[in-house]
DNA sequence: CGTATTGTTGACAAAAACTGTCAGACAACT
DNA sequence: AGTTGTCTGACAGTTTTTGTCAACAATACG
């Protein structure tokens, strides 16, 4: 139920490229905009290029750019190559699901595909196009980015679970 | 995106007692007919006792029972309790959101809380008697419970992200 | 009463994942 | 050649997850 880091990471960094559709930007400059450390995007980005979704010239005047159309790429994509498989659990994954110990009738599986499939065909819905649309102009502005990240406290709902 | 263990053993445990409606189960036997380290479930349990979800009696003939009718307990209800914040991302979750380092315009932000409400909206709608009507018999087999659980792998897909 | 049976609790260890940092290699442009 | 910038892998600290265990509390039954 949660999203690493890294995703959201990548995100918002491919959401930048797209606002600024066309001028290659710089690791420098696109971890600002993002509020990102840019040691982290120093290996988020090459795993983007990697997966054909942006592009990286080197060299000054050098930097990122998207490789597709915003509209072209989908928030499943991204989101799929730094979270990996989008089942609930390992016993529905869409390829080579593990086999499961209760594999005959296991009455849970289909619950949890279902919300696989409906968490997937949401993020699959979902371009940058789509995205630098809703956007309009706050992202534009670096002050807003000034404010300080809290730390992240990400406790259970009621009763601790674990010791 | 993923659920963690416990979740996942908590709603087997579930789904057995609402097969088994009425008749209190032993933890031993609750352990051995979900496949779950009895040890694991010792912990499990109680959490869902605490929250109204099952009681127990102790004693020779004590054991495990639905507190509620399996039309009243939702997937929702077993998820939350174990796997905290239904939100994919921390500043999106219904209660007390994190403030977020790009606060205004935030666009991500949108998407991400359509995801969590499209999966919340789901679990809620799945009642353990819907599931114990999904089930029908195969469950009720000790037999097929034999089968070596395998150790879980769980990779990112495409590109490894991290060093 | 006492004993066997069963749930309860908290401490704990090992493993895995996540996050962020860094240094040095490499490439391109001037 | 030098400068700017990306690429890669190693790494350390932290947090989460997973499972185990032992001591404890309550109930039933003789």
């Amino acid at each position: 139920m949660w999203v690493s880091r890294r995703t959201d990471y990548a995100t918002r960094a491919i959401l930048v490229l797209a606002l600024e559709e066309g001028r290659p930007m710089k690791l420098e400059e696109l971890a600002r905009r993002t509020a990102v450390p840019q040691s982290v995007l120093e290996q988020v980005m090459p795993t983007m290029r990697t997966a054909g979704i942006v592009r990286s010239d080197r060299g000054p005047s050098g930097g990122y750019r998207l490789n597709k159309k915003p509209e072209e790429i989908t928030l499943e994509r991204v989101v799929r190559l730094f979270q990996g498989q989008l089942a609930p659990i390992s016993c529905v994954t869409r390829h080579n699901p593990e086999p499961c110990a209760l594999s005959v009738g296991c009455t849970m599986r289909s619950v949890w595909e279902e919300v696989r499939d409906a968490t997937i065909s949401l993020l699959a819905g979902v371009t940058f196009a789509d995205l630098a649309g809703r956007s309009d102009g706050a992202w534009r502005e670096p002050a807003l980015l000034a404010i300080a990240p809290a730390p992240a406290a990400r406790e259970p709902a009621e009763v601790a679970a674990a010791g």
